[in-house]
DNA sequence: CAACTTCGGTTGCAGATGCAACCATTGTAG
DNA sequence: CTACAATGGTTGCATCTGCAACCGAAGTTG
């Protein structure tokens, strides 16, 4: 019986992969934390959490952006983006103006915005350097190729039904 | 200069691994969105959420333990599991003894709590075998393998000062 | 044009997460 | 024995997260 933990020893009896020992969400989970932590200590330095950050690209990168667009982009509940919204905007880094449509909007990022992301990206390049040095750079470019394939692989079948 | 977002595109004219693109950190966060998904969806069955089924299993597997030593095995917060205990302790499926020390506890999984991880246990494994047959043994293997690696390396060197 | 559906976002609800500060208990010096 | 430090947990604060329900605007149909 298997019990969903921490554990992943390859089974030497095993035929081909062995099947996978441990819950995959759990251990997801944990390296997050870890991996958040690492980011998040230097990022403090610009008074900003990573998920604050990525928001703050992601605005950056895509222009204005519906809220919903981005949302998709990030992979993010359109009701989380609305809330993390909030106190980027309180902040003045990221402004909301009247969208095309009198129902949408269009999310911009403002000129602090603009310096503190780029201070931002100071901080974030410190910690991804940190990361890679950690693991070493053939780890962490073997967990993104892992990381974008599970994504294309769990890609939400929008079944219209 | 680098947009720390979603491309991670492997540069041919790169010589060694090349320098991965792209924030781990927010890598990690959107695909354990998905992956939590997945879980979340069969889990919801047994009226748990995959964390909730983590903890639950944890403390059936670490018996009496106390909130320290667990938060520990788990990778969180202690702060965090304190608050975590709270939903299903009110559910009555954990509880909270006193420990040998009169300022420490013992977290222990009761009789109903046994019935609900057994129960949870099954839809875990569903969505366990769901997420291998869409990623592929293989990756799912991989990708264990690697956090496995990515977890000890970034343990948390206990600098006394 | 009226009734219905779809679209784009927001709010209520519930929980997850961590840091800093705090409190009570225990251990340690002096 | 008495200050002082270390230990084990909890609370305040702020944020992140998603689902269900909702609201107003826009598009569709008759």
């Amino acid at each position: 019986m298997p019990h969903p933990a921490n554990t992943n020893a390859p089974n030497a009896t095993d035929p081909n992969p062995a099947k996978p020992r441990g819950c995959t969400n759990f251990k997801l989970r944990q390296l997050l934390r870890r991996v958040a932590q690492l980011y998040d200590n230097e990022l403090a330095a610009a008074g900003l959490k990573t998920t604050q950050y990525s928001l703050l690209s992601h605005v950056h990168r895509l222009g204005p952006v519906q809220p919903g667009v981005l949302a998709k982009a990030m992979t993010l509940d359109a009701s989380t983006l609305t809330r993390n919204l909030k106190p980027l905007v309180a902040a003045g880094w990221l402004a909301l103006d009247a969208g095309p449509d009198a129902r949408s909007r269009l999310v911009r990022i403002t000129e602090s915005g603009q310096a503190k992301r780029a201070q931002a990206q100071r901080c974030w390049r410190l910690a991804q350097d940190s990361l890679n040095q950690r693991l070493g750079l053939d780890q962490v470019q073997a967990l993104h190729g892992l990381i974008d394939g599970a994504m294309r692989s769990l890609e939400p079948t929008d079944d219209i039904a």
